[in-house]
DNA sequence: ACTTAACCGAGACGGTACGTCATGTCTTCCA
DNA sequence: TGGAAGACATGACGTACCGTCTCGGTTAAGT
């Protein structure tokens, strides 16, 4: 029954409904069930919604654990390609903002989607510093924001288009070594940031 | 007669009446005007909205012109401060939330508001690269999107907790010489970048 | 329900508010009804005038059956207190009157209402022909008219206004006798013919 | 400048526009007029509708003075012929119609339209009377409401149908023999119609 | 000839009503 | 018992008119 409702909502969003134009009447409709059983299970439209942008949830990616760089790029990767997942994409994105004015659904949207999501990005920093791959004087959180943030840039600037192939890797490279000027007297060829290798 | 709506509007929103509620027929009302008034004005809510945003833009910001750290240190600032004005913070930003629904304005807005801005940020970054302050292997858009970025990622993840005072000096220090292992070799103090001032 | 909305158009006319100040929100916020509530049962209001008027509608006079001078007289009779009934009088005048303004309605308001009973005056008229009360060489429609028309002459002219307790009699002896000089000659007195009772 | 609104009136009326979407706006746009313009001419819409109706009444015809009869037919007449009165008809009725919910408007229109007329048909009435044309025994307005009542019954139940063109006899000749039975030579006093049975 | 008033079209204004739609609650009736 | 069907009160939608009201831009007369 759950699922023959949000089926059917997806189904009308992907006819080319805009969201605004999916009432609660009209799902019902599709579906061929009472206003009252949708009512029964849901608050409402956008407690609906919720439950149909968990329907969309792509599983969390599998990390290869070699380095914390690895585990990184493995999850901006994530983020990267969630974006370009066909039915989703546009669609979910407006599911989201429309969402976004209950601040209670949102709020359980952040708690048990969003921050999960950052927590375990987190981790692999504190892996990170703690394997001395990271500068241990910086703040987790801030390493994190440098590295997610500009992911996300793209896609507020450039909505609709897809993020480039290696973007998470540009990201990752230029966030490690900086962005100021390169130490000049240093000779070394640099290649890889830890030296070491 | 414009300024009257939209000081309608705002006081509403400001009564604590959610976004959702702000009907034209409300606002009409409460303004003291025929709800032909606004129509004649305005084709319908999300339009009022662009011009609500608008009223609420605060001034883009007098660049010291020192350096290009310093003048991105106050465009960071800005935007970091925009996010405590008084009136707008969750107001605003619900508003712009609700407009993304409309592509066409948010298309319009982001045209108008967004990518100037951004241009400004852009147009310093590029005079850094070319005074030697950043690397001039960076495309300037990746190096922009490094220090912006993770200003937005405080907001998303904080919603309306204030930005710590210090948060643009710190993305810009981590940022300038990344967020890799320091080349502890090195034994030269590269004394910590002076802030703005 | 039907009735509810009814009864508070009604309302609202006895109240004195005319026909033209009738909107359905007010009568919808009167009866307190939503408006479509309203507009599920009538697709406009002059339809629900249409029901108005049937409401207010009369039952036939039972005719006595001794003569067709005498079922004619009570038929006029029927005609003459309608004219006075307490409530409808002007204000259904008025409401007729709105409704004539909708082709359709007035059609289905005539058909239903107003042609029966012209038939049965019409079928009483057939019947005196048949047994010599009225003359052979005349149309029953033209009779029918003779005596029906001035009946209607006096609200024409005297809206308002009762119509006089004798007019039905009055109008029957001078449309059977003719209004034309009296045949002199003649001395017998040819009794005016006794009203019914 | 009347004249040009009464004819945009008129000439939206031809156009098949029903009264009911004649609005004071619609008219001032056709005409090319300021609404204020209307408004400092007439109090409403339906004063309007008066001038227009008096536009269109057709002058009083002229009396043969040969006979109360004659002159009589003559009135008849020209209420038949005004029924087909090319323009008006179906249009000028429903003129009326809508007139009639403004009291005020249908009392002068009846003052100085309806009623004048009326008088002048009572006026040859009075003078048949004299002349011995009919019957002294009777009111002078219930003479006239059996020759005129008639004629109206025809619109009301055959609205748009042209009225035949010998109404008019033979409602004046059957009003002044009566519609009773024919006072045969036959002395016999009557009493069954019909006496061979 | 110059001013000044009247009048014009245009259309904005605060309102009210239109008829439609969606809301969330509530019966009703069937399986 | 629970679900479909849909009626219900409410109220927003965007449009059309209402009757009043400024606006400038002719005219016309009066000086």
């Amino acid at each position: 029954m759950e699922r023959a409702i949000l089926e059917a909502a997806v189904a009308l969003l992907e006819e080319g409904i805009p969201l605004s134009a999916l009432s609660i009447e009209r799902i019902a409709r599709t579906a061929g069930v009472g206003k009252a059983t949708i009512y029964r299970r849901w608050p409402g439209k956008e407690a609906l919604f919720l439950d149909l942008l968990r329907e969309f949830e792509p599983p969390d990616p599998e990390l290869p654990g070699t380095s914390a760089r690895d585990d990184l790029w493995t999850l901006l990767e994530s983020v990267r390609r969630r974006g370009l997942a066909q039915r989703s994409s546009v669609i979910l994105h407006n599911v989201i903002v429309e969402m976004k004015s209950h601040p209670t659904l949102w709020e359980e949207y952040h708690r048990t989607v969003v921050a999960p999501r950052r927590e375990a990005t987190l981790a692999v920093v504190r892996r990170g510093i703690a394997d001395g791959e990271f500068r241990a004087d910086l703040e987790p959180e801030l390493i994190n924001d440098l590295l997610v943030g500009p992911m996300l840039m793209h896609t507020v600037h450039r909505p609709g288009a897809p993020l480039p192939d290696d973007l998470a890797e540009r990201i990752l490279a230029a966030a490690l070594q900086g962005v100021g000027p390169r130490p000049q007297p240093d000779p070394r060829p640099e290649a890889t940031p830890h030296p070491a290798g």
